[in-house]
DNA sequence: AAGTTAAAAATGAATGTTCATTCTTTTTTT
DNA sequence: AAAAAAAGAATGAACATTCATTTTTAACTT
């Protein structure tokens, strides 16, 4: 056990140091002795668990990706009616934003630049496919525009994002009436 | 005007160099020598029009922040009525996300980590000045909802951001009618 | 108009540092 | 005591910036 253990939260340390090192500094301005020793290992050691930093950080995305999506999916199942389902899912992932924001900033930042590989992008993609087909479901009965997902998406998804960044940057607070409000918003740019 | 036009087409060719590698390498995987090669100039050169890469992508950032905001503001005059100028302000908005996109996809990456300064930054913010006065005169005229400058945004021109990353991305291909369809969702999620 | 020269602009080659990665040795585990 | 895990120091490449020269510009003189 203790050695599995330790191997296990060890590997966590790095990921987590290189959130939090990569989200102030970005990505080529983080040395990787920098992570080691907010992980507290040697640099040597980063290389037991990883290839290269290019490695870290994909594998890095890929974990924090997972950690998003159930959070996002985690009170979701697939029998509930189109508008609870999306309310339900668009809830948590704005809770998640807000609660989890080291993780969310990092997901941003990884949208938005060439940080990590495309091959680990598209592999990120396909862990929304229970909103995807909840979408699929809500255009076929009708109580959904008939528009593209990634139109859905700009409209409901992301804000929330542009929303995160400007509250961790201090411009502004977000509060739970924000919130509110901007689902309120999100639904109607997407209902029929 | 020989040495002068020269040396503003060098400075030019720097900032052009600078947009192009930045969107496809990030920051700090673009040296200043491949930055050299592609205007043409020696690497010292550089230094005699910026004080350091860092100056080198402050001002680069400004001056595309300036491009974007003069686009957008172009057709626009304050005797507008809010709606109308709304429309010509966002279309605007849109066609340079579509036109020009690697100073758009440049700027995304400014506002999406911690590559510039906190004050260029700000200086930065200050272009949209009309656009939020717009927005003040809708909500005390009753017409758009009462709330935060940023959630306007984050509603009506943020999800053109994401749309234009992923036609840049080629993962989807945005046409007229896609731009129409976000312009009427924008105006709908803001609206009163 | 041609020649002269001082200042400005530009250059390519150093410089010194930073950093990813590897190597050798030590510590821990079983 | 053998094997696995971890460490710290060493290596070599990449890079921002500076330095010593060269080239270009333009003002001035004849």
């Amino acid at each position: 056990m203790a050695t599995l253990q330790k191997s296990i939260e060890k590997k966590a340390a790095l990921i987590r140091a290189t959130i939090h090192l990569v989200n102030n500094n970005g990505f080529h301005d983080t040395p990787m002795s920098k992570i080691a020793k907010m992980a507290n290992v040697s640099p040597a050691t980063i290389y037991l668990y990883f290839d290269s930093k290019q490695d870290l950080v994909n594998k890095t995305y890929l974990e924090v990706k997972e950690t998003f999506t159930s959070y996002a999916f985690a009170t979701y199942n697939d029998q509930m009616n189109l508008k609870e389902g999306f309310e339900i899912i668009w809830k948590r992932i704005a809770d998640f934003k807000l609660k989890e924001c080291e993780e969310a900033m990092f997901l941003a930042q990884c949208d938005n630049t060439p940080m990590i590989d495309e091959s680990s992008r598209q592999e990120g993609i396909k862990h929304l496919q229970p909103l995807l087909q909840l979408w699929e479901r809500g255009k076929q009965e009708g109580i959904l525009k008939p528009i593209s997902d990634y139109l859905l998406y700009a409209y409901t998804i992301n804000p929330l994002s542009f929303l995160m960044i400007m509250q961790q940057r201090s411009v502004f607070e977000l509060t739970k009436e924000h919130i509110e409000e901007a689902y309120q918003a999100a639904w109607d740019s997407i209902k029929k």
